[in-house]
DNA sequence: TGCATAACTTACTTTTAGGTAGTAAATGAA
DNA sequence: TTCATTTACTACCTAAAAGTAAGTTATGCA
């Protein structure tokens, strides 16, 4: 991050009075688009566990398939949040890990979480009345 | 949110370690189903600002479509995220604001945001390369 | 009743996400 | 070359999300 962006930072709350928050370019908006969905999250909160496997991913984040645990980091790697090592072994070894960009959402999802866990009655009782459908 | 679960409240990063963030009860999992799409968070971040009516959001939350503001609008009045007024006057005048539930998360959001701020440069590149098709 | 306008709904279509199943690549040793 | 196993991909299908366009409701007053 440049110092001149640092300095001029703006709190959350008084960049809502500031039209260019709602307009295409809103940050936000961007962020929310690549990584607001069912499973990205899910995968990257997994790997701040650590290093993990394919096989890791594929039993701790309870329901994926295996097509969108792949899509999932396929895409996560092109965005240059994990990193990918191969192992020259038999059977073929491959692990996925955070680089710095991944790591730096342990904040926001801290927060999330923190947020999840005080309204954890309410949100579980929505959830179960809606089954999970808006 | 009762005692007992403030003072037993572990840490995002501790509770990674547990097995339980993970099964079909983990609460990431819940909430984010529950409000992690297209445009649930920016309507909420733009009541944050304060009470608004159906067609200033029309017009600040760039984009929407008037059916998936009424949905959005309907599904937070369901989770009781943000309460309704009609003003019974000519022509009707309604108006939305954020409920208790809905402005607590003004926390996360912020960090959120400051995090997006932080990567800007990254995620617009990788917006612009991928026109924000993963 | 008719009116003007904001708010909302419905029907229809298109697009995207996601699931299933089968297949292919990668690997080093036997 | 064959093998066993993990990883990754493809084709096909279904379901959900979202866009479009038109119509409907709510409202108080003239």
């Amino acid at each position: 991050m440049e110092a001149e962006k640092k300095i001029k930072k703006i709190s959350y709350l008084e960049s809502l009075s500031a039209r260019s928050v709602f307009d295409e370019n809103c940050i936000i908006q961007v962020s929310l688009a690549l990584i607001a969905d069912k499973w990205t999250l899910l995968v990257l909160t997994t790997l701040m566990q650590g290093t993990k496997r394919n096989s890791d991913l594929q039993r701790q984040v309870l329901g994926i398939s295996p097509k969108m645990l792949s899509q999932t980091l396929k895409t996560l790697l092109k965005y240059g949040m994990i990193s990918r090592k191969v192992y020259p072994e038999v059977p073929p070894r491959v692990e996925y890990a955070l680089t710095e960009f991944g790591a730096s959402l342990v904040e926001p999802l801290s927060s999330f979480y923190d947020w999840s866990v005080d309204w954890e009655d309410q949100l579980r009782a929505i959830y179960k009345k809606t089954k999970g459908k808006k």
